[in-house]
RNA sequence: UCCCCAGUAGCUCAGUCGGCAGAGCAGGUGGCUGUUAACCACCGUGUCCGUGGUUCGAGUCCGCGCUGGGGAGCCA
């Protein structure tokens, strides 16, 4: 006999004759004859309530079974007498697939998320965490389906790069050279002997390989891990996370910011819809104002404010900042968060900003001072997209790598593709754990990735 | 990397003015009960983060370090 999940068993509408659940035993109530188990299989949030009664062989085992053990319950679903539960599973055999000792980790309280993070390894076996990556599962499907219903193709651009000038922060670099004692020349690190016969890293970003493909195949997107060996040690920032970068040929700044906020709203809208059951979890124990939280970004259209217009507001607001601002100035957290939940209250995208302030292959505007860059604020979360539209002019480009400092030999491939066949094009990136916690409405990224990698922790 | 805060039982925390180390939950035993984070009674639990110092005496005060959290920078 096949089991069958809990979610298809609590979403029945009739009893059923003869089932069987696999699951863990969340808790366990004894009464006068029986015993109570609540049994999850990480199926939904919901644990089915089980009734093992003294007729089972094995009914002295069940009655010390404790929380985290493992078992399979065949028997009749029928509705509950008791409050609580719609349906109850009545056991005719209950088998003790494994017992988890007393020193289980996990009791039957709620437990800080910093204790959680030390077990990683189990926390998903917790209500808010495995609603936390049901949600992080769902929302990864919603975003392939929602560019390839739009046309875009998958992009894998490569992990390992040979460019250390994608102007993303710090790398870490990758090596096969035995660094106990590499290789040198002249006193200095030999990489013609490393693997790739030259300095290799991990990727900070996909975006300039997925422009390739976008010259190529139009539209396309790429959704994968990045890295950055930068020291943050901040709620909002990991070593490993995961990005997702749309590009488009034939795309202005505009058209890019259209998508961002289609995107963004597209994939709220498909949270409410498909994770109703799990965001309540959050909305009732996390953040009490979720729910209008993520109905205002779903519904309401994102306020654009260009840069210099996101000054004025700023310095017209009478507000106290720590840092002044003016022209030539990168907006701060606390400008940012002004704007974004005090001024507005909704996600607004900030666009045209000075050119000193942004990478070389953002476009240069017409004014010559401001590049066409776009950054989306949300509520909360601060910056969740960055995004521009590319500078496709080959002297225009290579002005900007002089004055950015980025040599342009290493990046000749790059180049090239402004030498045959430029066009106008655009993209961003979305950082995928923050959307999982503007969705979930949890507050530190570490508790949004299954095994988060920050400065000095790389346990599990 | 910088600023601030914290570290006491398996977990969450209290510990007053420097004077014998505490509670709730979890766990164990027994009872009661179609129960709902069940309930009642009883029981056990400590490198007070580490290290050096001040003191008759330090969980408590001081220095240094480690770990965690909040904020900032960097950014997604």
């Amino acid at each position: 006999m096949k089991r069958t999940r809990i979610i298809t068993l609590l979403a029945s509408d009739h009893a059923l004759d003869n089932v069987l659940i696999k699951g863990w035993v969340k808790t366990r109530r004894d009464a006068k004859d029986f015993s109570f188990i609540e049994v999850n299989d990480g199926s939904c949030l919901q644990n089915i309530q089980v009734v093992a009664d003294q007729g089972l062989a094995n009914f002295e085992a069940i009655k010390k079974l404790s929380t985290g053990s493992a078992i399979a319950v065949e028997g009749i679903m029928r509705p509950s007498p008791g409050k609580g539960q719609k349906w109850e599973v009545h056991a005719a055999s209950a088998v003790i697939i494994s017992v988890a000792g007393d020193d289980y980790p996990l009791q039957k309280k709620r437990h800080t998320d910093e204790f959680l993070r030390t077990i990683s390894h189990l926390r998903p076996r917790t209500n808010k965490y495995g609603a936390a990556f049901r949600i992080r599962s769902k929302l990864s499907y919603a975003i392939h389906r929602f560019f390839q219903e739009r046309g875009f193709a998958y992009i894998h651009t490569p992990i390992l790069t040979g460019s250390d000038c994608e102007g993303a922060g710090e790398l870490f670099q990758v090596t096969a050279l035995n660094l106990e004692n590499p290789p040198k020349t002249a006193g200095k690190i030999d990489y013609s002997q490393d693997f790739f016969g030259r300095p290799a890293n991990l990727t900070v970003s996909g975006q300039l390989e997925a422009e390739m493909f976008a010259l190529a195949l139009g539209d396309v997107y790429t959704f994968g891990p990045t890295f950055r060996a930068e020291n943050s040690n901040t709620s909002r920032h990991a070593a490993e996370f995961w990005m997702v970068e749309p590009e488009m040929a034939f795309c202005d700044l505009s058209d890019d910011m259209d998508l961002a906020e289609t995107f963004v709203r597209h994939l709220v809208t498909y949270a409410l819809d498909h994770c109703r059951e799990d965001l309540s979890l959050f909305a009732e124990f996390v953040d009490k104002t979720l729910m209008d939280t993520l109905e205002t970004v779903a519904t309401k259209s994102f306020i654009r404010v260009p840069y210099t217009e996101a000054l004025a507001i700023l310095n017209r607001s009478g507000q106290h900042f720590n840092f002044e601002v003016s022209f030539g100035t990168d907006l701060q957290t606390e400008h940012e968060r002004y704007l974004a939940e005090t001024h507005f209250k909704q996600p607004v995208i900030i666009y045209d900003y000075p050119r000193t302030l942004k990478p070389f292959y953002m476009r240069v505007n017409d004014d010559g001072k401001t590049v066409a860059a776009m950054d989306v604020i949300v509520p909360r979360i601060g910056e969740i997209i960055g995004g521009s539209q590319r500078e496709e002019r080959l002297d225009v480009l290579k002005g900007r790598m002089a004055e950015t400092g980025v040599p342009p030999k290493d990046l000749w491939w790059y180049l090239d593709s402004r030498r045959f066949g430029s066009v106008p094009h655009s993209g961003f990136g979305l950082g995928f754990e923050r959307l999982i916690m503007l969705v979930t409405g949890i507050s530190n990224i570490r508790d949004v990735i299954p095994f988060p990698r920050t400065p000095g922790n790389i346990e599990f």
